[in-house]
DNA sequence: GGATTAGCTCAACTGTATTGAATTATCAAG
DNA sequence: CTTGATAATTCAATACAGTTGAGCTAATCC
């Protein structure tokens, strides 16, 4: 996702301090109400230091005072929670044929979304329909400028040039400067660029089935299928951005191999329907058709469970993950479906007995996942430190 | 491998100075010579800090001096390397007949090596294998016990208890405390403890083809067939340590759906050689059988190759690596072979124009690999930091 | 009601990195 | 061959952030 590969720094007080803000507010975020010694304890800080960056963050009015609790003994704790109004995250999704944006606060929750409907073929396009739904958002939400984090935006993978066909690269875009430099130009507010599954993934973290887990994969019904990776609490985007292209995958299926997305994905199931004589343009459609039990879709779902399986006991064997999440532009009852249906391998690493997560779970699904992924990024930035205790030192 | 999460936390001046320790000491490794001003501005910190951290280096012995260069104009800058011998860590593989042990400086050049039949049932076998191991390694290369940066230790995976059979599971080690921790009681120095795969992909990142890389993939030629992947830097490990699981992707081959080692591994090499009546017990006889165009073996990777293809193609889709190393115990005219023969897709996100490396490369070979990669888990540990810039904050 | 416990604050202290001026050694131009 | 420009390095002072230990406070336990 053209991150410019997140170059390892030195420390030094400034940072240290950035990153020991970021730390707290991800404790408090995960706990959703804790104390300062808790934090203390759980951060490897002092309380004192806590208690400085407490003092910062209210006066930031990132947080809240939320209660005293008398816990056993001593002192009654004195507890904080995020102040959902303290902060928001603006996402945007753009699609050659549309764009959508949603706003979020700092707890993830949405405050407002648009989308519209309009083309979008090179830079110029973007710049103007991302700053519109920029505006468009904020003010139908009454929120300040000054209280924006920044701009989550998505757009479907593959980045750059590879053997892929199709995807964003025709929006031809990516050819001298990261988008995510000039569009964070356009609008003087931190940029992050990332795909609709990488999105989708985080999306679940901030607020979602995901909240609280470390290592995770989300498999996201976009018009294709792609594959979100979070490894220890940090999106896995490979070398070139372009990792989690599971769409590609070559699967057993009916007639031999094929790529997983011709037979598990938002296109796949259009076109059978529409072989067979349906039309389904929404998710609301396709839940309709579910619910009537369709027989073009009930053969479209026992073609496509085999297809998942495979693709599921792969992500189970490469990546050892804690579940994985179905997600993305298909109604609930289908993917649940899904979950309840795909075969899960026995000789798996993910069979393991002590599981505390199921091995399949459904995400957020609907047409605006990406979208309030984009700006989940954002929010999950806030709350992501950049230190990563290593085992000891030399 | 049993990491306890790697746990967040909070940045102070002890930490913060490790950490830019590492940092240095990760520049002037990928440098090779370098000076203090270069490692400023790459770095992000002064000259001044660096300058200090400098200081306490050569202090420690970990870098030397390593003469003047005058570049263009201005003072010529003082150079630095590192100290091979400032430093040495001890790398220890356990197989269920087996334990080896090697010894690499400061640069990941092997200083001694040993190799020891032996059965290893529980937990007391292990402990006094590995101390005696490590006693004899250090011996015979006359290093002192106080130069020991740490001890790596490799086991095959799948690690605790999972839907796969065999493994080392079987040793019954995993059961109440991680091996980590007790090793590293018993030993007396700072462990880790790693899957073959794993330790084989961080070898060739201190030395061998993946130095400078940031994000590949490794697939190791154990018994069955692991993967290493390292990104930005980091192994990924997984959510329970058993990432990576490669030769249990089911892939196809002549007769239907197969796991990947059924088909490419050195154990169904030995098997198909055995079948048709020919024994070779070492990677030698592997090497001469391929010189002789041993038909048998021929065959086998005539069958390989397919399964491989599709194993390598899995790789690049989900992790879009900048290279996928083959290597392991097997022979390097046969892994040679193998990277020229195996088909790669032309629809890959691997298949990018302006590609710097090779999509497959062979890496170090022989019985000895993961040995040494289990030491180079420890070297690489000095350099590795824990800070990683995030585009923006808060 | 006194002892104990635990959260929290205050103030002094410490460790690191930064800053800006001074020093040094080389190259390039006159 | 001298002079000025350039860049690395060091020195000394400063700033920043976290730590430490004493002391305060408000609960629970006995």
């Amino acid at each position: 996702m053209i991150t410019q590969s997140d170059s390892i720094v030195g420390a030094n007080a400034g940072r240290s301090r950035g990153h020991n803000r970021q730390v707290v507010l991800g404790r408090i975020q995960n706990a959703v109400k804790i104390g300062r010694a808790e934090i203390a304890r759980a951060s490897g800080l002092s309380t004192q230091a806590v208690s400085n960056i407490i003092a910062d963050l209210l006066a930031d009015g990132l947080i809240v005072e939320k209660g005293y609790r008398a816990a056993s003994r001593g002192l009654p704790v004195a507890q904080y929670a995020l102040n959902p109004d303290g902060g928001f995250a603006v996402g945007i999704e753009i699609r050659p044929d549309a764009i959508s944006a949603a706003l979020l606060n700092l707890c993830g929750e949405p405050v407002a979304l648009k989308r519209k409907k309009m083309a979008i073929r090179n830079r110029a396009d973007v710049a103007r329909a991302v700053g519109d739904m920029k505006t468009a958002v904020v003010e139908s939400a009454g929120v300040s400028e000054s209280a924006l984090l920044g701009v989550g935006v998505v757009m479907p993978g593959p980045f750059g040039k590879t053997g892929l066909r199709g995807g964003a690269t025709e929006l031809a875009i990516w050819d001298d400067t990261s988008p995510q430099s000039w569009l964070s130009d356009v609008l003087e507010l931190p940029v992050v660029v990332e795909n609709d599954a990488n999105a989708a993934a985080i999306s679940e973290k901030v607020s979602g089935v995901a909240q609280g887990l470390e290592s995770y994969a989300y498999i996201y019904f976009g018009a294709g299928l792609g594959l979100g990776v979070v490894h220890k609490g940090r999106l896995m985007a490979g070398a070139f951005g372009n990792a989690g292209e599971i769409g590609h995958l070559r699967v057993p299926s009916d007639n031999g191999l094929v790529a997983l997305q011709d037979a598990v994905s938002r296109l796949s199931l259009t076109r059978a329907l529409r072989a067979d004589g349906f039309e389904a343009t929404s998710v609301e459609d396709l839940s309709q058709l579910f619910r009537r039990e369709n027989p073009s879709l009930v053969s479209w779902l026992e073609r496509a469970v085999e297809p998942l399986s495979a693709a599921v006991s792969t992500v189970e064997c490469l990546f050892d993950p804690q579940t994985i999440i179905l997600g993305g532009a298909m109604p609930d009852n289908i993917l649940d479906h899904l979950v309840c249906t795909t075969p899960l391998l026995d000789s798996s690493v993910s069979n393991r007995p002590d599981r505390s997560f199921p091995r399949l779970s459904r995400g957020t699904s609907g047409r605006m996942t990406a979208t309030l992924g984009a700006a989940a990024l954002v929010v999950n930035q806030a709350f992501t430190p950049k230190i990563v205790q290593q085992p000891q030192e030399v």
